[in-house]
DNA sequence: AACTTCATTTTCGGGCCTCGAAGAAATTCG
DNA sequence: CGAATTTCTTCGAGGCCCGAAAATGAAGTT
């Protein structure tokens, strides 16, 4: 059932995964900082770091710039990622735009392409076809990364089928049914990664906020959408292990206000920016949803809602409500102590929060436990790329380099 | 920050915890057998059994029965737990009853004392008096026991405060606002530790049937109460880490029914036996929920509803609805391939069902990856005390006995 | 009765990793 | 220039695991 067995290759494992992972979230450091924040003696560090260097995954600066206050005793080298010892491909899918970015393995972005998608994109051509020709392109355009290229993640909005390939569902016209991670690994020869947006909210908005960086968050996007992901003291649970839920589609009123995903009643309906139009405009709920809100159409519903327009203000009270009950119901199962709401919804805060707070008060955690702390960030962009890049060059830390062998097989490449 | 460095005693902690956890599933089994199972080799296992046999913390079985097949070869010396090595005390409450057991370190009860326990049991003695009593009742009554108590585990229902020495909330009048745990602890120089029975629920499940052992289960208990434990492949995850939820207290409907716990329009208040009574009775919903319904009360109801009364069929509706509008709001977080209904509601799943399965055929999650598998499981006794126990002991094999120091430091008893 | 067969268990030597202590290196201060 | 100070490296000891070989114990065979 159970293998675990611990032997000296799974220390090694371990400990040289802790020193890359001190390295990834503390930047470089010198060999004695690393022994003090990862708890490993000096001549482990010193060991481990030979191995790093030899292997060209970590390499020494030469700044030494000596910023702190302490001038005596040997100055301390410092130690950071190798920048050429790989590489990432991130692809970031919207209802309407990719995102696709080159990353190199210290994490600065080296290249990216923005192309816009429409309801017919993916019917013109296949999903697998689309993202195996932007890859082809941000491989061709940096040549001496195409290379070292290690990984492809990708960043999708729906349903994601049980292996992982592509997506059962999804509010991107044409996305669902092919399996494209799969095609794409196929295609280049990578490993795919595929992550649901509102997971990586989460995972981006930790490394965002230090504050937030150790407590429980539950991150809402409100938008096109709505989506949560859950970040419960430093470790993401949820759905499939994946931190991502359907908290969009979860049920607010029974046979309630008809969803873009067919049903009737999700949380949706009633809180992404065509549930609000549809509300504030008085339109019968089982009207069909909008197929897109224009971003300036919900930013002068906003305004109009903050004059004090009754309408308008209306949509954002039944918004706030199905959100704050959504909350309230997802706090029987998980306890966030902060509650960051982020997208474009993230400006209208201040029009959902009574609903939200009134609705939360009316449970018992709630109660005993007194209300979680609202916030809003309004970019959901920066931590989502965020969230996929350090997710990707983590696991990258962890999986690739932190198991290569040690000694004197040095690995070299021209 | 994190300090998880890797070195030679994890290793041995590690390995050790293995093979106890190995002996814990699956029963006294011979070194190859275990070799097998844990990944060890031979030469592990028998330096690592050498060290549990010095201490005394497994024994060697002379029985040699040799029920196999095979006839030939050296037969295999089977090892299994030295009972002797630890005993814990689990204390189960209950609205109406105490059930205080003691078990010796193989899983064998060696005790056990009952008490009933009514709504001023706790205005005549305090919390932490009555366990501390019954505590001493059991160490009294088997005194070779009383020298190697090593935890004492408690069962209860309500919301943990946040260190776990007590409950901010509960059901069981009086028992929440003091730090019984804490409090029972110093009296009695051992570690408490406090599991919430919707947790043990899903534990027990586990251990209970085989063919849930891996899969992912959602348990829901209905009686007196309504809550939930889950336990996704193997690991038990949801509010606090703790693996329990507040279903029971999740809300169903907006300004709904008045809940025992004060709130309105809680699951518990259409679906706990009160609760059903009450719609089938046509009490107002409103109306201050009955304290307790004695068990062949709600019998009685359930073979109404079998015989087709509209009344009673109606409750048995309502309580249906509530729970699976709760699940399928469940089901957007996570996502359980199975869901059990354990406690004295399970007899009348059947009567559940049809609006369970239509509640939840109205969410997205359900209609993309079918329904969940609806099972019911009568008696809800057995799988928390066996919850309570396994939890207990594998808490105590890898904590206590799993970091022992190995060599020639043997610990001796008179 | 001695020998073969076979499965289980133990012993032995090699390898790997971490650690503490002591030594080497690189600066600043007096 | 040498003392003080901080960082980094080297070295031997101690642990643990593993594979291979040897030992053990029982049943079948000659």
């Amino acid at each position: 059932m159970t293998r675990n067995v611990s032997d000296s290759d799974s220390v090694r494992r371990q400990n040289r995964g802790l020193i890359l992972s001190a390295l990834r979230s503390g930047g470089p450091q010198s060999r004695t900082g690393l022994a003090g924040v990862t708890g490993l003696s000096h001549a482990s560090v010193t060991a481990i770091m030979q191995d790093l260097l030899a292997q060209r995954i970590v390499e020494e600066l030469t700044s030494s710039e000596r910023t702190d206050g302490r001038m005596r005793g040997r100055p301390a080298t410092l130690v950071g990622f190798h920048r050429g010892a790989a590489y990432v491909a991130l692809l970031e899918v919207d209802v309407n735009r990719l995102r696709a970015s080159l990353v190199d393995y210290s994490g600065v972005l080296v290249d990216r392409i923005e192309t816009a998608i429409s309801p017919s994109t993916f019917a013109q051509t296949t999903p697998s076809e689309f993202f195996t020709l932007h890859l082809e392109s941000l491989r061709e355009r940096t040549p001496q990364a195409a290379q070292t290229l290690r990984r492809v993640a990708i960043s999708v909005q729906g349903i994601l089928s049980s292996d992982s390939s592509g997506l059962k569902w999804s509010p991107i016209a044409g996305l669902a049914g092919s399996s494209f991670a799969h095609d794409l690994a196929e295609n280049s020869g990578l490993p795919v990664s595929l992550y649901k947006r509102g997971r990586l909210l989460a995972e981006g908005t930790r490394w965002l906020d230090p504050a937030l960086h150790d407590s429980s968050v539950a991150t809402v996007f409100v938008g096109s959408t709505v989506a949560m992901g859950l970040s419960l003291h430093g470790h993401i649970t949820g759905r499939s292990e994946g931190g991502a839920t359907e908290f969009g589609h979860m049920n607010h009123v029974p046979n309630g206000a008809l969803c873009r995903c067919g049903m009737r009643g999700c949380i949706e309906a009633y809180a992404a920016d065509y549930g609000i139009l549809r509300t504030s405009y008085s339109v019968p709920e089982t009207t069909p949803p909008a197929p897109a809100v224009p971003a300036q159409q919900f930013e002068a519903l906003i305004q109009r809602a903050e004059a004090g327009d009754r309408d308008a203000t209306h949509g954002f009270n039944l918004a706030g409500r199905a959100i704050g009950y959504g909350l309230s119901r997802m706090l029987a199962m998980f306890d966030p102590t902060h509650i960051l709401i982020v997208g474009p919804g993230a400006r209208a805060l201040d029009l959902f929060r009574p609903e939200i707070e009134a609705a939360l008060s009316s449970s018992l955690v709630c109660n005993i436990n007194g209300l979680p702390k609202i916030l809003a960030h309004p970019d959901e962009r920066e931590p989502i790329f965020r969230g996929l890049m350090m997710k990707t060059l983590s696991a990258l830390d962890q999986t690739d380099f932190a198991a290569l062998e040690s000694g004197s097989s040095v690995q070299r490449r021209a």
